[in-house]
DNA sequence: ACCTGAACACCGTTCAAGT
DNA sequence: ACCTGAACACCGTTCAAGT
């Protein structure tokens, strides 16, 4: 999904910056990510990225919603797996999706949930993570029947979880003596009945 | 707990440099945290910290140790308090203390729960995270019985499920339409059962 | 033993100047 | 319309020199 059309000398920097940007952060990760080095690595001056990106942070916003744009398929794909028949299965398998996902990004996964205000300045980031977000609603939805209404509430229950184990794994903050693949596998199967009889609502 | 006698000049700077470190987290931020800002507000030179902390990350690390420390008070202090009287209570009195610590310290827990290779490199920084580990594993313990084998994966769940619930919310992650008191509420409330109910062992 | 000031190699951002 | 190079104000780290 090109934003803008193509510059004059070089082809297309706006692209050729995202590219370059999205493989430093999983070179290098979030903490050594730097503008000037996009800049290097797309064979551009350091001032140049300035024409397509007003801050660092715009970049880092785009390369964000393009993660979360990933995000979406590849649950998406992975949800409706052969398999997956009944919408717990579904749940599940989107539940190990995400820590997959997570698991194989963990740069872009990390930049993806940071905590940034600059989050409500980008349209294209804004409306990804929202997709992400109605796409969880919709398995909880599944699962819970759609006459309840605090769906909202049981989502951000599983959303938590996932997050949760995926953030953990990441930063190394599991016990040695825990294997994460048990982790995952033992705590995912816990959210249908978790989200079922959440609550008193 | 001082780690180094008082230095010459300056009276204490080892202490200093961490108070003023902890100020400048809780005012900036981890995106902003400088070293020379803390220097600057120690009232020394730039270059004076290196008599006490290597680089950042060892001043850093120091911070994330003493944020443990706190968690550890502030989790066990509400764990004890009136109205908790069975495990089940207890457990979930932790939850609401994890959660609340993150949110009223959030620049801190980010930085005790971030990625950091640095980690393994501070024997007080591992220490007290370890025994904010085994705080929650006992509580775990006490739920379901001291005969289970798989304490170390249920706890995890546990973890992974209020870390992740913090997160969310530090980060400001989870949907507008979704209060962040009913979420915790909520989803503490299924802890009890799920872990008691975990898996096939 | 501890601290300072200058120095070095970086960084993000700005801006005149080039094409 | 897009890109460059110099400039500015920062940063972490190093190191001679001071007390």
């Amino acid at each position: 999904m090109p934003r803008k059309t193509k510059p004059y000398h070089h082809g297309d920097l706006y692209e050729t910056l995202v590219n370059a940007g999205t493989a430093l952060l999983k070179d290098e990760g979030l903490q050594h990510f730097t503008l000037r080095e996009c800049a290097r690595r797309a064979g551009v001056s350091h001032a140049a990225p300035k024409n397509h990106f007003a801050s660092v942070e715009d970049l880092l916003c785009e390369i964000a919603a393009r993660g979360f744009d990933q995000f979406v398929r590849e649950l998406d794909a992975m949800a409706n797996a052969a398999g997956s028949q009944t919408p717990d299965d579904r749940l599940i398998a989107m539940g190990r999706a995400y820590v997959a996902f997570a698991r194989a990004n963990s740069a872009i996964y990390l930049l993806m949930f940071r905590h940034s205000q600059a989050f409500a300045k980008s349209d294209h980031l804004q409306t990804a993570a929202q997709a992400a977000w109605m796409q969880l609603e919709t398995a909880v939805r599944a699962v819970i029947g759609p006459q309840r209404t605090d769906a909202v509430v049981r989502a951000s229950h599983v959303w938590a979880l996932v997050h949760g184990i995926a953030s953990l794994i990441i930063d190394g903050r599991l016990p040695p003596s825990a294997d994460p693949a048990m982790v995952i596998e033992q705590s995912l199967s816990t959210l249908p009945a978790a989200i079922r009889g959440l609550g008193a609502t």
